[in-house]
DNA sequence: CTGTGGCATCACACCGACGTAGTTTCACCA
DNA sequence: TGGTGAAACTACGTCGGTGTGATGCCACAG
């Protein structure tokens, strides 16, 4: 399990200790690397929600949790790798219902409708026994390039990045 | 290579040892699973041609060969599990111009739009060193799909199926 | 307490990948 | 050697997933 103590987004200034409301829309489709077209339309149609403060109208704001970016950049990588963003949101409604939303390390397997976390070794016996197309997102990498997408904006919010699992 | 020495398709009767055409654009459609109408899109769009006769202005007719309906089997998989079109495209494109026509045993496995034809040991490789998402398809099952739903349309074509490979 | 920058929202357009319906034209059978 | 059924073609509609402004509205700075 990962997580982001504290965030830039708000806040006086770049105050040390400071706990920050999250991300803002904008900063969140930039450390991602998705438009804002994209995070929006997706709020909307309840594919990924800000868990932190969802839109309630013009002039408000959302505010994303790092967990929610973790999340987003997983929706990122499938589409770059040419998967239907129907099929995300099979996975993700999926994944909601019968696992934690430790969606953190090990490996993401699609196989049709019906994802699995699974480590590397489980991955071998599942392709052996693969029958249709198997989809496979090591975490570990999307994780890390998150992160360092983060600290490119914020070179000092390195040291609040901490690994607990 | 597995080759299909006859099929069933034009020819007076069923008389045995006829070496028909191929098969009809309909019977393709219903043979592979997809609509009339996408058969009609992909041969249009450059996507899977018929091999044996293209279109040639209203009232002609398209004659798919075997190995046509193992590559249109393997794009209806691929879009089952979730893959958009337009990387199918881009695969199939890149198959075509690297390799030959035998997409036939092995396993397809796709990272980002660059293709690979690899065994079953070589995947785990590609897994411990996965960098992104990696889509694994045993093209094994496709082809027995395939000679499944032959069989079930034509129960006396069952022994014009050959294994050279 | 108020002005305004920034964010959510709206309206419109667009493109790929089809579905549906109607029309044209050939291939094959009688 | 025709007729005709079936296959290719055309036209039009649709839906998801955006891009592109324009507009409305609030949160926060001052």
């Amino acid at each position: 399990m990962i997580s982001l103590v504290a965030s830039r987004d708000g806040g006086t200034t770049l105050t040390e200790g400071k706990v920050a409301a999250g991300f803002s829309g904008k900063r969140t489709a930039e450390l991602v690397g998705i438009t804002y077209r994209q995070l929006d339309y997706w709020a909307r149609t309840d594919l990924i929600r800000p868990s932190l403060a969802d839109a309630q109208g013009s002039g408000s704001r959302r505010s994303y949790s790092y967990q929610d970016l973790l999340e987003l950049k997983v929706v990122k990588t499938l589409l770059d790798a040419g998967i239907r963003l129907e099929m995300v949101r099979d996975v993700f409604s999926y994944l909601r219902e019968n696992l934690g939303a430790d969606v953190a390390s090990a490996n993401l397997v699609i196989n049709g409708s019906s994802p699995l976390l699974v480590s590397g070794e489980e991955i071998i016996d599942l392709i052996h026994k693969g029958q249709g197309v198997l989809n496979v997102l090591p975490l570990a990498g999307v994780k890390e390039e998150l992160d360092n997408a983060i600290i490119d904006l914020f070179p000092s919010a390195e040291d609040r990045i901490q690994a607990t699992g």
